[in-house]
RNA sequence: GCAGAGGUAGCCAAGCUAGGUCAAAGGCGCAGGCUUCAGGAGCCUGUCGCGAAGGCGUUCGUGGGUUCAAAUCCCACCCUCUGCACCA
């Protein structure tokens, strides 16, 4: 199963030791510095990091190299999230034996047996994963300051401490409120049941029904509505014959609701006190009263009606519900029926629809028509769920309510909806409930209800002014990739009341109502501002009683006076104004990053928070968000068996090919796909780069500059360009891609170039090469860097500085010309099949040069035409002789240039005339070895060349003639 | 349903925000050659088609349009992926 090639483990042990013996990732406050703070979102710890993690976390430690090289004081600290419910409900699962839990926890994460058995115990299972991580995370390379490393709950006493202070003051500032919520809620639990947490029905979540409260003698008929506007067209009820029904006192009124209906009003916060059961059929054919207009209608048999949904009761609206139109044209069908239950059935004969929307497209009873459209054949068709989908869409978006509906008439439905609901329950003729449009199962097997939560803790994320806010610091922070800010600020929109309490699980406690601990995702929103403390925390040996708020408020707000509250919290007046000051250098996050699932939640609220509890100045500077990886094409997961561990690829492929197969993945909002093949890749490459370096530092060779020589140190300066601007926006792809692929093609072609290679160039171009390629694989390059005679880390060198006076375009511009001479003249021996004993090339004729040259400048301007140029071109006499050409040459130049981009006609214009003689002479014996033939370099006016065929005349800048035999 | 991202040659994947230097970077795979005792090593060449002179033709989800010129801009359509909450 190890793949690891030779030496990498020797090598990255050899480095991660010298780095840790010499401190250098440990990061301390310089005033005289210009500071970085990366962070990455602290990973929980119900298991092992796997390669997820390393992808968004490798992008954060190249960020932090580069800026460290780049020579910021550089700090990248690590936590691990404890809070939250999976760790306790993963240890219940140990103790209870689950099978498939145990075998993904020995087969994947890898767990010995001995150490299983302690799982049992939550604390011990996130111990275990935390020093399993942290093993990772050293190994891997990411540049840590270790000394700022915490977990979170209330079993890292001082962090608790901290997040009690952040909600007693979240909530002081008005953000933190209590209310109700509907949650999808398991009995036998007693707890929520997350989308995680379920064995059927996932991503189904509450909807609310009105229940339009009809009177039925002295008791209600609750009719369960998402279209409570419908009411105006009421034309009877359906009760489903077959069901059971009730009547119970709900909140002192008497209700008949389904049998089923009963215990789930009880959990949303009604009292319900069941009186008596009987059949749905009791109520067929008896008859009931519309609230709004005080008609009585009858009450028909409805088999379709589901006593599990809502209420079981149902109301009809045959003008725009499908389903209650084809009920009622079926029961007309069945007459026998109807009589069965006293009904006489010209009674649902006359039932004629009642229209209150208008809307286009359709007539006056949109349900009827559409019924007929799609065919519908009776009740049980399923294609009543489409129409009946296709009309309310309609009719929501676009529906106008007729003159029926009174105040409401003129308005369209999708204005007027909460209002009216509004007005509705004013009246005491509607109420709501919850329920769920699928059947949930919890992971026990127990069917799940909506329950709402009384007295649970909201974090007011849907205050507008709030919001406000957030979008603002969206606005004021770096956002990369640029795409994502549109991201973020929808979200933000999004985002309504989180609940941030739960009963259960790790945590920190509210610390003003017992009984509840703060949310996973709420306890992990500021705590960045912690890392920049908790190494006094731990230096001065702090305890969590003497971090009182005011102590808090001192650090990050300068509140207070330090001496006085030295007395009061017993620590020294000198570490309260250290942490102030080390928070004050940090402050604020620079740089955070993490995968996009986080930005609807996490990274959000790590705005909200950040511009709720601190000033302006320390709200976050810049946003990075990646993909999501997956592995070989499939989503990762441990139950398809396809879940690579952070440790398990690094035991099999090392740090650095880890590392980098990662990076080059994907950037941006793109997935990257790990693909073994891939990584096996890499490290052949990484390899070969080892030995290709190892072997240009033995060269021996000419010390003279040619032209050669300046193409590769400015192509060199063009990719420290293209690699640091790609780092400074996180496009580390890119930035990988050209400081390994495209420098290494550059300097081999220089290697095949030259048969005396320049060694200080080469080492000049090694020794930025290396320091360009740190960032990704660390381990290698320190020990290249070591190999090319350097005394210091690569790690904490500098970052190479582009160097515009390095760049030759005339260099780079001689250098296309070998390589487009070469291409051209294997395309003719290839389309002649000649295989060449010489070859001779021609380059243009002087006065050829001057008439290009006059043709660019005026097409600077625009666009060119013949007689433009040649009229100033006349003038010169020595051109004068040559008219006839001229013209013939002008005419195919013109087209030419006429068609060129700008930036090429500026560049080429900037360049001027190109020797290309002396060129492809400095080039003769690498085109004689490549093209395996005699080479010739003649001017076309030479008149001594060599040109049987007359190829010369052919010749333009740029373009030399060639004629092969 | 709502929102976001994306469809590029055998595969992965750049380029497309500033249209021309794009038959389209780079990697992988494949084919051929060289080097090597050997190699999951290295080097070179080819990898849309045609071509007896550096050329031509046809490609960038589909169909239209704008332009002297479009993978790149506009419109319509088809398809794929991701998120949608109290949970990490």
């Amino acid at each position: 199963m190890k793949f690891m090639s030779n030496n990498w483990a020797k090598i990255e042990e050899k480095w991660r030791n010298e780095w840790e013996k010499a401190h250098i990732f440990e990061a301390d406050p310089d005033p005289t510095r210009k500071k970085f703070f990366v962070t990455f979102p602290y990973p929980y710890m119900n298991g092992p990091l796997h390669i997820g993690h390393g992808f968004t976390a490798t992008r954060v430690d190249i960020y932090a190299r580069f800026m460290r090289m780049k020579g910021f004081n550089t700090l990248f600290p690590w936590a691990w999230h404890w809070t939250g419910e999976p760790i306790v409900g993963a240890a219940l699962r140990v103790q209870k034996g689950d099978p498939e839990l145990v075998k993904a926890l020995k087969e994947i994460d890898g767990v010995p047996e001995d150490e299983l058995r302690r799982f049992v115990d939550p604390v011990y299972m996130a111990n275990y994963y935390t020093r399993e991580g942290k093993e990772a995370v050293r190994r891997i390379g990411f540049s840590v300051d270790w000394r700022r490393e915490f977990h979170t709950t209330s079993l890292e006493p001082t962090y608790s401490r901290f997040i009690e202070w952040q909600y007693e003051r979240l909530r002081e500032k008005g953000y933190v409120t209590k209310g109700t919520h509907p949650v999808v809620w398991c009995p036998n639990c007693e707890s929520p049941t997350g989308d995680h947490d379920r064995l059927e029905g996932e991503g189904v979540s509450p909807e609310e029904y009105t229940l339009l409260k009809f009177q039925y003698g002295d008791a209600y008929l609750p009719a369960a509505t998402f279209r409570p506007e419908t009411i105006f067209g009421v034309t009877n009820m359906f009760i489903n014959p077959e069901a059971v029904y009730i009547e119970a006192k709900v909140n002192g009124e008497k209700w008949i609701i389904s049998k089923e209906a009963a215990p789930k009003l009880s959990e949303q916060l009604k009292r319900v006190e069941v009186q008596r059961e009987f059949k749905g059929a009791e109520l067929i054919g008896k008859s009931f009263t519309d609230p709004v207009s005080r008609r009585t209608l009858p009450i028909l048999p409805g088999w379709f009606v589901s006593p599990e949904s809502a209420t079981g009761v149902v109301y009809s609206v045959p003008a725009h519900a499908p389903a209650d139109w084809i009920a009622l044209k079926d029961l007309v069908k069945k007459p026998d029926e109807l009589r069965k239950y006293g009904i006489d059935p010209s009674v649902v004969e006359n039932i004629k629809p009642i229209s209150l929307i208008r809307v286009e497209e359709y007539g006056e009873f949109p349900a009827v028509e559409i019924v007929e459209q799609l065919g519908v054949k009776d009740q049980f068709d399923p294609r009543v769920d489409e129409a009946t989908s296709i009309i309310y869409r309609k009719e929501f978006h676009t529906g106008v309510l007729k003159p029926i509906t009174g105040k409401y008439a003129g308005k369209r439905v999708q204005e007027v909806k909460a209002e009216l609901i509004e007005d509705f329950k004013k009246l005491n003729i509607a109420d709501s409930m919850y329920d769920l449009p699928e059947k949930v199962v919890c992971r026990c097997a127990t069917t799940c209800i909506v329950k709402i939560l009384s007295d649970q803790w909201f974090l007011r994320y849907s205050d507008p002014e709030w919001k406000k806010v957030a979008h603002e610091a969206v606005d004021s922070a770096s956002v990369f990739p640029e795409e994502a800010r549109t991201y973020f600020h929808d979200k933000l929109d999004w985002l309504h009341d989180w609940a941030c309490a739960r009963r259960t699980g790790l945590g920190t406690p509210l610390p003003w109502s017992s009984g509840w601990i703060i949310e996973t995702l709420s306890d992990s929103t500021v705590y960045m501002a912690f890392y920049t403390i908790v190494k006094h925390i731990r230096l001065h040996g702090i305890k969590p009683e003497q971090l009182t708020n005011a102590v808090f408020d001192f650090v990050f707000y300068g509140k207070g006076d330090g001496e006085i509250l030295a007395k009061s919290s017993g620590i020294p007046v000198t570490v309260l104004n250290g942490m102030k000051e080390e928070f004050e250098y940090w402050y604020p996050v620079d740089m955070r990053v993490s995968a996009k699932e986080l930005v609807p939640n996490h990274l959000s609220f790590f705005i909200f928070q950040h511009t709720a509890l601190f000033p302006k100045k320390h709200w976050p500077r810049g946003i990075g968000v990646n993909g999501m990886l997956s592995i070989e094409g499939q989503k990762m997961s441990k139950s398809k068996g396809n879940f690579l561990t952070l440790r398990n690829s690094l035991n099999r492929f090392g740090a650095d090919v880890t590392r980098l197969t990662l990076v080059l993945g994907a950037e941006g909002m793109d997935d990257p796909d790990w693909r073994e093949e891939n990584a096996k890749g890499i490290d052949a490459r990484l390899m070969a780069l080892q030995r290709f370096v190892g072997d240009l530092v033995k060269l021996h060779g000419g010390v003279e500059a040619k032209t050669v020589d300046r193409w590769l140190l400015s192509t060199v300066q063009r990719r420290v360009k293209t690699v640091t601007d790609a780092l400074e926006v996180m496009k580390t792809r890119t930035a990988a891609e050209v400081a390994f692929f495209e420098l290494w093609n550059d300097i081999r072609w220089y290697m095949r170039r030259t048969e005396a290679p320049n060694i200080k160039v080469l080492r000049e171009v090694t020794e930025i090469w290396v320091r360009l390629i740190a960032p990704f694989t660390p381990f290698l390059s320190e020990e290249l860097w070591h190999f090319l005679g350097k005394e210091n880390f690569v790690s904490l060198a500098e970052w190479p500085v582009y160097d515009n006076t390095k760049i030759d375009k005339a260099a780079e511009e001689s250098e296309e010309l070998v390589k487009s001479l070469m291409e051209d003249t294997v395309s003719i021996t290839k389309a002649t099949k000649i295989t060449p004993k010489r070859i001779c090339f021609y380059v243009a004729a002087e006065w050829k040069w001057k008439a290009y040259i006059e043709a660019l400048k005026k097409a600077q301007a625009g666009k060119i035409e013949m007689k433009d140029v040649m009229k100033d071109l006349l003038k010169n006499p020595e051109i004068q002789r040559k008219a006839k050409d001229l013209a013939a040459f002008l005419s195919k130049i013109i087209v030419e240039i006429n068609m060129a981009a700008e930036d090429l006609k500026k560049r080429k214009l900037e360049i001027g005339v190109l020797d290309e003689k002396t060129v492809i002479e400095e080039a003769k014996r690498f085109l004689q070895k490549e093209l395996n033939a005699e080479i010739s370099v003649y001017n076309e006016e030479d008149p001594q060349k060599y040109d049987p065929k007359n190829r010369a005349s052919q010749s333009k800048p740029y373009r030399p003639a060639i004629y092969v035999e």
